[in-house]
DNA sequence: ATGGTTGTGTTACAA
């Protein structure tokens, strides 16, 4: 099973970009965030002319986030416990062949200090928790999407420059470092040991063409999912096109038998 | 050089 996550920065700008891209790479699961559209207006028959079914949680103007899929999905769950009053569509989760499928858009957390940054660090907390849940009840998952954490330097172009960033903060890299001790597998560093692999580039500056990317979308297995990972890749193909995502995607396949 | 660009939805905010 094939799964990819990418940020498509507004689904309504990106539809030919997608669709291009899933008949190119055909991932059996496709995990976006920031649709930034209400799911009244999410394009669902262009998604199933490809034969994909769209479950989306998005929302007006921001965030937004969706699981599409050619493989069955059940037990879909829109977003993550912990506070109710939290009202970003930023997470959602399904189980496809046995394992649950979940989807984020972490928040970015800029500027630093300050009330985005503690909602950022609050979040991490929360996916801390979720995650520690269903290792304990030993449910294999899969976690993707945009973290907004570069987890170390080498993920960075310019660290110097980021050193302030919410995005490269000790705090940010302590909780995604938590996820990994707890014994979740960074998908794309056990076929990518080390250096870069960025998967976003910012607009400005012309960064795509230097290359001053960061390394911020990333899949997160639990321990059986990891045993069934057979590769993880960056394709930076999409993001050197006419009106690209500042994002482009990632994809790993398991080996699921059958 | 305290800049630059894109998207949403109206001229400011988020990234």
């Amino acid at each position: 099973m094939k799964i990819a996550t990418w940020n498509v920065n507004s689904i309504k700008v990106r539809l030919g970009a997608v669709t291009d891209w899933l008949r190119e790479a055909e991932p059996d699961v496709l995990l976006m965030q920031e649709t930034k559209t209400v799911d009244e207006a999410f394009p669902h028959l262009e998604f199933e002319s490809l034969g994909y079914k769209c479950h989306v949680h998005g929302q007006k103007s921001y965030n937004g986030v969706a699981i599409v899929s050619r493989e069955p999905v059940t037990d879909v769950r829109i977003g993550l416990p912990g506070d109710d009053g939290d009202d970003h569509a930023r997470y959602m989760e399904a189980v496809v062949r046995g394992v649950r499928v979940i989807c984020l858009y972490l928040p970015n957390g800029n500027p630093v200090p300050g009330p985005k940054f503690d909602y950022k660090l609050g979040w991490m907390d929360r996916l801390i928790a979720r995650a520690r849940e269903l290792l304990d009840r030993e449910e294999p998952f899969l976690m993707g999407g945009d973290y907004n954490v570069c987890p170390k330097e080498e993920d960075v172009y310019d660290p110097a420059a980021f050193a302030n960033d919410a995005l490269c903060q000790p705090e940010s890299r302590a909780r995604f470092r938590t996820l990994l001790n707890m014994g979740l597998t960074d998908a794309l560093r056990v076929f990518v040991p080390a250096g870069a692999a960025y998967t976003y580039w910012d607009y400005t500056g012309g960064a795509w063409h230097k290359d001053h990317g960061l390394r911020i979308d990333h899949f997160l297995l639990s321990p059986q999912v990891a045993d069934r990972l057979v590769a993880c890749e960056v394709d930076r193909g999409p993001r050197g096109r006419e009106r690209a995502s500042d994002h482009t995607p990632v994809w790993c396949r398991l080996d699921l038998g059958g």
